[in-house]
RNA sequence: CGCGGGGUGGAGCAAUUGGCAGCUCGUCGGGCUCAUAACCCGGAGGUUGUAGGUUCAAGUCCUACCCCCGCAA
């Protein structure tokens, strides 16, 4: 069970070492230019390696839990489904349902756990296996492994970090479990921090901060749902950004301070973030070179933040 | 037919009420400089996304199509 790219690239290496006798995903969404009904990403694997695929809205139903006692499955291995699954199922396979989960529980449970460590500037992450329960990334720990974040990662690029470690740790677990060999750990659960769902209000960027505050938070934001701001008066997205040890010097947060013909600088609080691309909107991602043929950006400028406004 | 933005020399943008297609950058040639996002002089480079239509005249107005960007995840 599974549903966007993080789970379709479990899928496609599990299938290879287990009988996979079914898959269930999320319905096909309107999504794209022209709300194009469009099959999520784990189905689209599904499909190429002949597996048989159903799309509940609800899998806490009667049709779907008969499907599944006719499958019989050992075990259900459930990444990134987006819906809860209800204890007839949880209590079904002999090795239960195993969850793969982007964070070290009990830290980080919830929707968005990528997004949320860098947000939050944390140097290390990793992955957990749990036999699922109830609640929302509160069952047993299996096995974990520790991912590195680097200050130049992206949730973009621990996503994908994170999505390669991922077949190894799936594939170990079951085999630990089958064999016996790992016990389940209860999580300590005073210690669980969530990791909400990235909101309007997160993509509101505060510049009276210190630039390592801002520029975690703005990583966080890349690739989706974007860093975006109102220069004068025109929406434009940043995508590329790098920590200096350029003082702000008292300037205004949110200012630009500093023009070449490869990057701009802006001030927060204490130092500078440096950005060398820009895109206007409805235009595509231009280097700061090719911006400034066309546009003016000028010592003193503003990149104001906009919080409500979802475009 | 879900909604909105856009396609103009190699790149990024302009072009009033339809009226000689222009600017910045790059490029080529020449000069200058301790130095800069260098600077000065000169040149090349366009069938304005495609196909049709209206008009004395279309980048601009009308019709159809193609491609790109965003909204939703």
């Amino acid at each position: 069970m599974g549903t966007p790219e993080f789970a379709a690239h479990q899928l496609d290496k599990l299938k290879d070492v287990h009988e996979v006798a079914l898959v269930v995903t999320q319905p096909d969404r309107p999504s794209g230019r022209g709300y194009k009904l469009t099959p999520p990403p784990v189905k689209v694997v599904a499909e190429k390696a002949g597996i048989p695929v159903i799309q509940p809205d609800k899998v806490n139903t009667p049709e779907v839990i008969a499907k599944l006692e006719e499958i019989a499955p050992e075990a259900i291995v459930v990444v990134a489904f987006g819906q809860l699954i209800p204890k007839a199922i949880l209590e079904m396979p002999r090795y239960g349902c195993i969850n793969l989960h982007g964070s070290l529980l009990p830290k980080y449970r919830g929707a968005a756990p990528i997004q949320r460590a860098i947000m939050n500037g944390e140097k290390v992450t990793g992955l957990t296996t749990m036999l699922m329960d109830e609640g929302w990334d509160t069952g047993d720990m299996l096995l974990t492994v520790e991912v590195p974040i680097d200050l130049e990662d992206t949730a973009g690029s621990l996503h994908d970090k994170l999505m390669e470690k991922g077949p190894d740790l799936l594939l170990e677990t079951l085999q630990g479990l089958a064999t016996g060999a790992i016990v389940p750990k209860m999580q300590n659960h005073a210690e669980a921090t969530y990791a909400p769902k990235m909101t309007a209000e997160d993509r509101f960027v505060d510049w009276h901060r210190n630039a390592l505050v801002v520029y975690n938070h703005l990583r966080a934001l890349l690739p989706w749902p974007g860093v975006k701001f109102i220069l004068d008066g025109k929406r434009v997205s940043l995508n590329s950004i790098e920590l200096t040890d350029v003082s702000a010097n008292g300037a205004e947060p949110g200012s630009i301070v500093e023009v070449t013909g490869d990057y701009f600088t802006v001030a927060c609080l204490d130092f500078c973030l440096r950005f060398y691309d820009i895109k206007p909107d409805g235009s595509r991602l231009l280097t700061v070179r090719d911006f400034l043929n066309g546009y003016s950006l000028n010592v003193g400028d503003i990149l104001l933040s906009v919080q409500t406004d979802n475009r």
